[in-house]
DNA sequence: GGTGAGCATGAACCGTGGTTCATTTCTTGA
DNA sequence: TCAAGAAATGAACCACGGTTCATGCTCACC
């Protein structure tokens, strides 16, 4: 036995997953999954095409990681503010907004997590990032329930048509091509929240939902 | 010159041409896309793998008409519903179950067309498919907005809630290996075209919306 | 039934991009 | 400085599935 593990040895191995997790990440945010082939990962990263094959043990590997990262980021964030104090209504309100709004400003990055065709491994990943989103969502929802806030509703089913609605009526704006956004993101914002909020019975800032009775559904 | 195409001929091409067409689409029904490879589809319509190019230029053109044939159709039926003379909440109502019904009943179908990735070019006949919903649900929108049944709002933000919200709220059961749909189709549907028109501010079918005034956005 | 053109065939081909692995370079502890 | 094992290298490899094309068959017309 001739050889251990040192710490500084430990730390470059880190650094250096770091760096190709760094620059698929920034390949992403540039040109979608499809821009991350493991070579161009590589020559960005600053090593050979093998040496990723070091640290992950597949491209689906390494792009599931870059997915956990990004999401679990925006994820922390949301969960923040859904886990306040404020009433459910606004901490809706918040959360929509703080949503839609990283959105808009990371586009590209945005797109490719939310709607760029990719396969099938990642899907289920992505999937698992929009069911996340669903169960913050259903959380307030919930809440604002209890709380007498919202209207009776089905919070799963209703949080599953926001984190549908929102994604969908950006891509449009959201795709690479496009340039809508480029005048008024926040009007754009403004009516997908307006929308969603209604959608769940609490359409106005000063407006109390609690004489729209809706379905019956527990 | 010794060949002119007579009718029996053009007739057989003609079949052959539904043939493949009718294989592939059966295979997106059964599989997805996934499963609709070139010699699958080929062997599936009786033909010979060379043949298919003899019909299609592409894997992707015959994907391609694929789409576009069971998107018109479906199409056409919602453009149906959406042109009556009804008032728009009642057009808007019959449109979203339909939708949504629809997508229920041929879920496998269904799940392809919406939701399951595909390569980039099959994504843009998806986004055209999308597209086309929402502007259908626009026109009723404007409609009802015009009419002073529905307060004013931007009809095309709210129509790409609407055909973002459904098929995601759908997904989850709509996903080929989910079961969730079994039990009760209809109050999932029922739950979803809830949520938008609740969202278009159109919540309850005994009350009008004129009441609830919203965004100023034209 | 002969001829030339269209049509069908399916095994071979090929481009792409992820993955491997024999080789080289570093690192450790003696 | 040396041995042994870890880490890095990158050119070669390979799988996959769409596409091609040399070959044989069918059809229309004479």
């Amino acid at each position: 036995m001739a050889y251990r593990q040192t710490d500084k040895v430990s730390a470059r191995l880190a650094d250096t997953r770091r760096g190709i997790l760094d620059a698929a990440r920034d390949l992403v945010s540039e040109g979608g999954f499809a821009a991350a082939q493991m070579s161009e990962v590589a020559r960005r990263a600053g090593v050979a095409t093998g040496t990723l094959y070091r640290y992950f043990s597949s491209k689906e590997e390494l792009c599931r990681q870059i997915f956990r990262e990004v999401s679990s980021q925006e994820m922390g964030l949301l969960a923040t503010i859904a886990s306040g104090d404020d009433p459910a209504r606004a901490r809706l309100v918040e959360v929509l907004r703080t949503f839609a709004g990283r959105a808009v400003k990371g586009r590209r990055l945005a797109y490719a997590l939310l709607a760029e065709p990719v396969d099938a491994n990642l899907a289920e990943e992505r999937a698992f990032f929009r069911r996340t989103h669903a169960e913050i969502f259903a959380r307030i929802l919930e809440d604002g329930v209890e709380a007498g806030e919202l209207p009776p509703m089905n919070v799963r089913i209703a949080a599953a048509c926001i984190a549908g609605a929102i994604p969908t009526a950006l891509i449009g704006p959201l795709a690479p091509q496009s340039h809508e956004l480029d005048e008024d993101p926040d009007r754009i914002v403004d009516e997908i929240v307006a929308f969603c909020l209604a959608g769940v019975g609490a359409a106005l800032p000063e407006r109390k939902a609690g004489k729209i009775e809706r379905r019956a559904t527990a």
